[in-house]
RNA sequence: GCGGGCGUAGUUUAGUGGUAAAACAGCAGCUUCCCAAGCUGCGGUUGUGGGUUCGAUUCCCACCGCCCGCUCCA
């Protein structure tokens, strides 16, 4: 008997197979980390990012869209603090190989023998005499033998303007957030919201993770679904519970299993330093519980340091209570590579046809509204491809279809329910006489005859939320 | 970045110091016609680049990539 279980390794090789993710640059070898985005996966991604955009913008009494530069003044990066933050200085024990952060290595000795000292964002030369100085040692093997303190940057640099004296150096955009805090006064004066209310943005983002991996868990380019919602402060902890819920209900509605979702809210402790409350919405991966939602109350952070840095006004001025002040935000951010890796976990499953035969039927139970394909025209028949072409050029102006005459009819079923094609439309050699075609629906494998006239009208109704 | 393992058709694997094999998938044709049919045919510069050798896919080196650990993760 086959192992009917849900692996990544099984998931990756349909992702392949099929066309939803290839290994990016792979004629040269590949490059690491990099993957594309195949037909299907195309397909899939632009259509959670539309069921997002949906949700959180276009249907949302509060939230407006917003698409920045992914190229931002330098700038925004100082004030945010990812310059500072996004500098690690990592040294390596050479005895036992083990990797540690030394100012953290520093304020756990120093913690350790009641030395008063903040080691934070001392220079790397001080850190290191420190640590030859006091012999630190190191927590994996006990001597004090380590490297050089290497910074590893997580921003993406590169250099604006052709000539290099000329040039600078700027960065890809580590994540979308600060494009909507440094538009903040624009949106608000433009579409003249009134506390509360969001801005929205999907794009790409460039990390440069240390350990990245997991297929595309963690990407080093990748693509974030955000909302920055502001606030009265005071009334931030209500909206952090209602953005956490509303976020897990949409997660539901896309057919997520409840018992695959936990929250975990991080210890008061362990908080960001901007942050006074923070949810992960995660999820169960076949590789354990991983991150897929970071709902966080980032309170007046993030606007008062661009406030402070550039010099310029973020209030806000509330009209009702007469005063002026910087609002308090709440910070859903989403991956899009990640919940596209969570639709096809959860989707996958392997159905044993004949356990005697080892026969198994490999089925992605997308919800309709993300399936890549949404209906298959499949002759009967090679003598039948007029009447089948002539309802798949009439149904492929409504949603993405495919026409499939190739191998037997089981065999075509089969091929779909891989790809998650939620309906199959079979004509035979009825078809020409009364002048309907059979539905069959990929999960229930109920077969419903049908007028070709109505047929668009059928699956449109089942392709929504 | 470190340690370990791996890299042969789209996939899973076989095999050999003398110029590669099977199954499945794919395509074309015949046949069948509602859930993996069958038959016939087609398809490969053994990850990349060097080295050793008369000759390497097989031995050696470097690089690239993948997997598993470790460090890190706004």
């Amino acid at each position: 008997m086959k192992n009917t279980e849900k692996t990544m390794d099984k998931i990756i090789a349909l992702c392949k197979g099929r066309g939803f993710v290839y290994p990016g640059s792979e004629i040269y070898g590949g490059l690491s980390n990099a993957w594309d985005y195949g037909p299907l996966g195309a397909e899939l991604k632009q259509n959670i990012k539309r069921a997002w955009w949906r949700k959180f913008v276009q249907e949302s009494p509060y939230n407006v869209g917003l698409d920045c530069a992914i190229l931002m003044n330098p700038q925004v990066w100082v004030a945010s603090g990812h310059i500072v933050n996004f500098n690690d200085p990592l040294i390596d024990c050479k005895e036992c190989k083990m990797r540690h952060r030394a100012d953290q290595l520093v304020e756990a000795y120093n913690l350790e023998h009641g030395i008063e000292m903040n080691a934070d964002g001392l220079p790397n030369e001080v850190l290191t005499a420190y640590i030859q100085e006091k012999k630190i040692p190191c927590p994996g093997c006990g001597k004090s033998n380590f490297t050089d303190i290497r910074k590893f940057n997580m921003m993406f640099k590169t250099n604006q303007g052709v000539t290099e004296d000329n040039s600078t150096e700027i960065y890809l955009r580590p994540e979308t957030a600060q494009g909507m805090f440094v538009n903040f006064r624009n949106v608000q004066r433009t579409t003249r919201r009134k506390l509360p209310f969001g801005i929205a943005q999907m794009g790409k983002s460039f990390r440069n993770e240390i350990t990245p991996g997991n297929f595309i868990f963690r990407i080093r380019e990748f693509e974030q679904m955000e909302l920055e919602f502001f606030c009265k402060p005071g009334t931030e902890l209500e909206w952090f519970d209602y953005w956490r819920s509303f976020c897990k209900d949409w997660l539901l509605s896309l057919g997520i299993k409840e018992e695959n979702l936990r929250l975990r809210d991080h210890e008061k402790e362990k908080l960001s330093h901007y942050s006074n409350a923070t949810t992960d919405i995660e999820y169960l991966f076949p590789f354990g519980w991983g991150e897929l939602w970071g709902v966080a109350s980032r309170t007046d952070f993030d606007l008062t340091a661009h406030q402070n840095h550039s010099g310029q006004d973020l209030t806000y001025y509330d009209q009702e209570a007469n005063e002026h002040y910087v609002p308090y935000c709440v910070e859903p951010a989403l991956g899009v590579d990640r919940t596209l890796l969570v639709a096809l976990c959860e989707a996958y499953d392997e159905e044993v046809v004949d356990a005697e035969k080892n026969d198994i039927r490999v089925v992605l139970r997308l919800h309709p509204a993300l399936a890549p394909v949404k209906a298959a025209i499949l002759p009967l028949s090679k003598k039948l491809g007029e009447p089948a072409w002539a309802v798949y050029s009439d149904l492929i102006k409504k949603f993405p279809c495919e026409y499939d005459d190739t191998g037997s009819i089981g065999k075509r079923y089969r091929r779909q329910d891989e790809i998650g094609t939620p309906f199959c439309v079979t004509c035979d050699f009825q078809t020409a006489e009364d002048g309907c075609v059979t539905v069959r629906e990929r999960d229930s494998m109920e077969q419903v005859r049908l007028p070709i006239n109505e047929l668009a009208a059928y699956i449109e109704q089942k392709l929504d939320f």
